[in-house]
DNA sequence: TTGTAAGCGTTATCAA
DNA sequence: TTGATAACGCTTACAA
């Protein structure tokens, strides 16, 4: 059994029309008579063709490859964030290139090169560890997406409005001290907004709070140890008085509320949780975690959009590039549980 | 400012080389002098040479791309499964073109013919919707995970021995009934093997056994409700006895394990539970979950090395066909933490 | 060890 | 509305 494959060539000599009519055929239809698509259509069948995508890429530089680099898909906040940008194919037609940085600048770089070499389209990088500077650099259109964006567009989620919702929701619970905890960051970094929305209410309100900034570890066991150290040092901290705590996402505010519940045998009335994300676990908890919610289809959304009109003005033959990069924020949507109130 | 691209041609007139001894220097190089390759890598920088790979794949019609197809990237055993299958890039050099399918089978169908499109060299399916009969016909190498594979090369999970590992376990607890829960699924599908695995270890110790095989449905909400009803029918039907439950899943065990804790502010004595994959939340649960860990490193890893003998068969003058598809099986690991004993 | 020339399967440019 | 011909960037006989 040959597996010779079918080529505009054939379909050409099949039909006795010239290899440009049948490309014709795939791309300006409307070009050709009625009849004669009709012709090219049943050789199509009768030939059993298969387009090649490969030759095409080669004679018009449109590849319809879009790169994209995550830190990996450990965490569920990624994982969904791919899922919804695969869901983007039906739409805008993009193949995904995807590769897994895991937070080493030399091997994105050498995954960047690869991308390049295969004519990319454009690139969404959810990866925090090349600058924007150096992505730009690449001449090439790419969307960030919650990360350190100066450079390059992108789209993020409205952190400062997040933190506000945290700590307005953690004020009318009526808790005496509020605290949030996070990594600490580059003002550049858009989580670091999430810290200015949170203080800025505490103060406008005259509420006392603690900002923990500090680094979780990067497995369950370092999460694990470290909250729990949060945790005696807070109940030695304010005794007897009614904490609200704001974490650093929904995964970390699972493990605070499990050590809550094993050392209580429930949720004390005394700490009120809130969470970021909205991912699973966040439903999923013993006690749900109420939560700070990204919306992540729309921001993916907005990002394949985004960065689909920026590919589209580069095919322009006399492209206009921007002269300062696109900024879009998504609202946050705030989940009240059973964490809090 | 010009993106004129460097071709071999460039860096031929450049060096006064023909194009394929450039050719060369990239697939061959010892076949230059060392003092030519020196001159040509000198060129290279001088003349910011970028790899075009599209040339090519016309050209030698090797794409290195593999053609990936999940059904989601929701559960995190199938993200997870990605993140690993993705990290062989640095092994194998193959890039991913990842669809997520979503259990759509005109979906797939038309996934793949784009797939075709760009003439990958090979498949890794993990989606149930396509029949193995149907992803062989595509005369392609395939390889699928932990789903039908009749007519297909596969890597699988020991789901037998997984199934007597979590009978076992929970026989050592002393339980006085054993319940299997499980998806109602044909007898090809690897995950049946759980179902025998544990009856037969049953049967074997005249342990008495309860299978409830029933759909879970897919959301949280659905699978909460549909197992509280579990436990209420267990509850009427085994009042009073130790009840040693292995569930089709750690999501799944982690619902159960809340609905009991929620009832009755801790694990009760009279319950065991048992997981299946061990995934994240078996790790994560306020009472850390027992459960029977897949291998996911390794299965990907198998099923890579697997693909990529049968890419590299496929390339050579004269492949031989397999005569029959190859079935890698890899052995469950065991995980006991406080949900059993 | 190096070069010539003919592809690979499309699209783009002109011309008819 | 259609066709001839030249790209696109690289690989691969075959020749030297």
């Amino acid at each position: 059994m040959k597996k010779q494959k079918v080529t505009f060539a054939d379909i050409a000599a099949y039909t006795h029309f010239s290899k440009t009519t049948i490309s014709r055929y795939f791309n300006n239809p409307d070009s050709l008579t009625l009849e004669n698509q009709q012709k090219i259509a049943d050789a199509l069948v009768a030939l059993d063709y298969k387009e090649n995508k490969v030759g095409r890429i080669l004679a018009s530089g449109r590849t319809e490859f879009v790169g994209i680099i995550i830190p990996n898909l450990y965490m569920h906040y990624y994982s969904e964030m791919l899922n919804q940008i695969l869901s983007t194919y039906e739409t805008y037609g993009y193949k995904f290139l995807v590769f897994a940085g895991n937070d080493m600048a030399d091997v994105e770089r050498k995954y960047i090169r690869e991308l390049l070499a295969y004519n990319i389209e454009g690139m969404i990088i959810l990866s925090p560890t090349l600058s924007s500077e150096e992505l730009a650099s690449y001449n090439l259109p790419v969307v960030g997406i919650e990360r350190e964006d100066q450079y390059i567009c992108s789209v993020n989620t409205d952190n400062y409005m997040g933190g506000m919702q945290a700590a307005s929701l953690l004020k009318k619970s009526n808790c005496d001290i509020l605290i949030h905890v996070n990594a600490r960051m580059p003002e550049t970094t858009p989580a670091f907004g999430r810290i200015q929305g949170f203080t800025d209410i505490c103060k406008e309100n005259h509420l006392p709070y603690d900002l923990t900034l500090t680094d979780l570890g990067n497995t369950f066991k370092e999460n694990h140890e470290k909250i729990m150290n949060l945790v005696d040092c807070w109940e030695k901290k304010y005794p007897d008085k009614k904490k609200g705590i704001f974490m650093p996402n929904d995964t970390h505010a699972n493990v605070l509320l499990n050590i809550l519940i094993q050392k209580y045998g429930k949720l004390p009335d005394t700490y009120q949780i809130i969470g970021f994300d909205n991912s699973p676990i966040s439903e999923e908890a013993v006690v749900p975690i109420s939560t700070v919610g990204q919306q992540i289809p729309v921001i993916t959304g907005e990002a394949m959009s985004l960065l689909s009109s920026l590919m589209d003005e580069r095919k322009k033959r006399k492209p206009v590039p921007l002269k300062e990069p696109i900024h879009r924020v998504i609202t946050p949507i705030l989940i009240r549980r059973a964490t809090t109130k």
